[in-house]
DNA sequence: CGCGTATATTGTGATATAACTATCTATAGT
DNA sequence: ACTATAGATAGTTATATCACAATATACGCG
């Protein structure tokens, strides 16, 4: 009986779980969307998120959808503008560890 | 001129680097996999690791070459056993982020 | 209503990843 | 040399993701 030493390993069930939200997290353009809404402290347009991350705006709302899709952004509308802000702070771990290099 | 607020955001050569390291290892066997090396202060044989993922050995042994690929793991031969260890500490920062849910 | 601005969706082709089976190489022991 | 054990690689099919172009929707205003 090899008694194995450590035994904490933690659970395939939470591995599954967050495996795809880090997985759709760590893409360049959408953790840029995340560093740039992390670093400001109201929730932004869509527009104001294009111009940060100069990049074309059908690209940047399929983006925006994928990381709301995660739970990592969430969204409300503001008359004709969509605000988008961070939903979890977990990920924004993320970004620490990529800072941290 | 409208001053952006914070001008510190992460340059998208870094992300660019950073992103793919974090997606391949963002994986639920490769998770398993490194969560087992960290948890172990030796470096374990290949056969150690797929006793404590409970996967085939195919396939326990094309995601250590991933994890490789991305230097996230190395690996050393002794004598008829490849002995791998966690290589690089900070994507062990990934498994603190899961661990605090 | 009709237009402009803001944002979302769809369709597409190229490329990447996943899981799995089968096979191959290397080494140690006899 | 033969066999068993340890580990790596290749081939395959299904599925996912990417970037992009084109189009659609939604809202506010005159």
């Amino acid at each position: 009986m090899t008694t194995n030493s450590a035994c904490s390993l933690i659970d395939m069930e939470t591995l599954e779980r967050i495996a795809p939200i880090i997985r759709h997290t760590a893409h360049p353009l959408r953790l840029r969307i995340l560093d740039f809404l992390s670093s400001q402290d109201e929730p932004q347009t869509v527009t104001a998120i294009i111009e940060a991350c100069k990049s074309p705006q059908a690209i940047v709302s399929q983006q925006l959808r994928i990381l709301k899709d995660q739970n990592v952004l969430t969204a409300r509308r503001d008359r004709n503008h969509v605000k988008y802000s961070v939903a979890n702070n977990n990920v924004l771990l993320l970004l620490d560890c990529i800072r941290r290099h």
